[in-house]
DNA sequence: AGTTAGGTACTACAGCTGTAGTAGGACGTC
DNA sequence: GACGTCCTACTACAGCTGTAGTACCTAACT
């Protein structure tokens, strides 16, 4: 489970990569990302970091340490998303959506697209 | 205004306090926080960083510092959900929508609510 | 005016994050 | 086997956050 995973947005950055990737060195990493034009150095520390933590494993492949994300995607996005609904919206998800749409976060088109989706879903339940 | 306000957990909830109370001191800060259990003392310390920071501002009542929110409950809300959209759903608010309707956290009767929501929200749009 | 009670500012410290330099180890090449 | 190259581990440092103690100040009470 890893319960409440949270990572900060330049961490998440980095473990998607992984995701991504598969799996990869600090190397690959950073050329994944060179818009950040990190110092491939900074990668590896974060690298080790998160395997410290538990986040990532790693492998030593040649002269090459090539990591792999342990924890899943979704379950990252789920635990992120769900501690901000509960510290903005006192977990109500519904607020959230709320907000979104009254933030006009969606166009007409989108909120056909959502309609459509929820409908699905119910039928689903 | 203010870009990109990002406010820790225990900021929102200090913040949130002030919002909720209008303006208060450190000491009302932490009556309205007592759950949290932590020394006035610490209350006091977050309160001036965050006035340090421009996110509230304070005036001096009597021996009191009276602490009053800079920033808009909504505007932080707004920033915050967008730093978390673009994290982790490359700015893509729909796709955190349909996040939520698949990690199930909506049931029927929110879906229909939801439903209602959306429908008023396209009239008038 | 002296004493007390309540409140704040200052200081402190540990842990986390962002960022990167430096040194040392492994690998391939001549 | 020596040399250069590439890569990581270690070290470092600054800024932010969580947390709280101590010392000081101010207002009130007698």
């Amino acid at each position: 489970m890893a319960g409440n995973i949270k990572l900060s947005d330049q961490q998440y950055q980095i473990v998607q990569t992984l995701w991504q990737l598969g799996e990869g060195s600090a190397k690959d990493v950073q050329q994944a990302l060179d818009d950040l034009s990190l110092a491939h150095t900074t990668i590896g520390t974060v690298l080790s970091r998160l395997e410290k933590k538990g986040v990532l494993s790693s492998e030593t492949r040649g002269r090459e340490r090539i990591y792999r994300a342990e924890i899943d995607e979704s379950d990252v996005k789920r635990s992120m998303v769900s501690s901000l609904v509960s510290t903005l919206f006192k977990g109500d998800s519904k607020a959230l959506l709320a907000h979104l749409v009254r933030e006009g976060d969606f166009d007409d088109g989108d909120l056909s697209d959502v309609k459509a989706l929820l409908e699905k879903e119910n039928e689903n339940v």
